[in-house]
DNA sequence: TACTTTTGCAAGTGACTACTCACTTTTTAT
DNA sequence: ATAAAAAGTGAGTAGTCACTTGCAAAAGTA
């Protein structure tokens, strides 16, 4: 990976996450990375391989977010771990995220699928603490979190540390 | 508003909620409208305005939406009609919906404004039913709903139905 | 050293973009 | 019936889009 490759990738994953994949033109990526335009498809093919290049590194940053959780053992954890898991997100790190959900919907990207250790995880902890519905009780959280998630990344003017903290004590943790 | 006109509104509603705004051209949408393309610069002045007269639109449904349980005095009936409020939506108006959520991440369009007078009456509700932090839990609950709004409208597998009842459940309606 | 591969740039390409304009047709009002 | 206004068309416009090509500089390899 040369320098200038990884600029390219740093000013796509800024542009992309800010005004959109369809907003942002190679053109606006190849100023805004200070390389020529023609240095994107020599290196990515074409617009689209740029965007799987960043949302492969998504897919790496996803995993080790989880990773934490779904190898925990204490249940009680895996739920705390889970509900604080916005406060683990660096503010330097916003327009990765955004870009996430962003594509999610401009893309119609599947984001079910890599919930889905957690959601195994998750459904797991419940099920060893006798929740009664343990797989709706892990849907229902997951639900929470990405409405949470939403919200933040979003720039909502909600307290997310008050809305942890208040979801903390509702499971008793 | 001509017969026309209303073809072109019905046109764009259905390409921006499938293709996205940025993603769907005007010529794209004269041809599905089967009208010519200046025909729309005519009426709606530019592309921004043909959207923003599909938000306005959006804007009267919304308040249509809540209005039924914004007037409702009895507060477990706030709740309950908040809780199920997903399945009030029809299967036909998907496509507005959908474009209600893909635009607030597509041209950062602000949603809690529109969400606040339901807000505030699930904070009401939570009140009078002698809640600790009625705020919070209002505001809890509709994290829930935006996400699984967002999941149902993206076309998940989850059972929304089942998951409104489990949710109904948990606040004893 | 000499050769090959990789990295990089500048100047293109045709297709498509939002939008305009001169014009005709239809509707409305008197 | 007639004039004015509104609705509608289709062929333009300049600019931007994703992408290609030919060639030079740099880096790696023997």
């Amino acid at each position: 990976m040369t320098e200038k490759q990884e600029k390219i990738l740093q000013s796509a994953l800024q542009l992309f996450a800010r005004e959109g994949y369809h907003a942002t033109s190679t053109s606006k990526v190849a100023k805004a990375a200070n390389v020529s335009e023609g240095l994107i498809f020599r290196h990515f093919k074409n617009k689209e391989g740029l965007m799987h290049a960043i949302l492969d590194e998504g897919e790496r940053r996803f995993k080790s977010l989880f990773a934490d959780i779904v190898l925990e053992t204490d249940p009680k954890e895996v739920i705390r771990k889970t509900i604080t898991i916005t406060n683990k997100i660096d503010k330097k790190e916003y327009d990765f995220w955004k870009l996430q959900f962003k594509l999610k919907w401009e893309l119609e990207i599947d984001a079910d699928k890599k919930m889905e250790p957690l959601k195994m995880a998750l459904t797991n902890a419940f099920s060893k603490l006798r929740y009664e519905f343990p797989e709706k009780e892990a849907q229902l959280l997951l639900l929470f979190i990405d409405g949470l998630s939403t919200a933040v990344l979003k720039g909502s003017e909600l307290n997310d540390r008050e809305m942890v903290g208040f979801l903390l004590k509702k499971y008793n943790l």
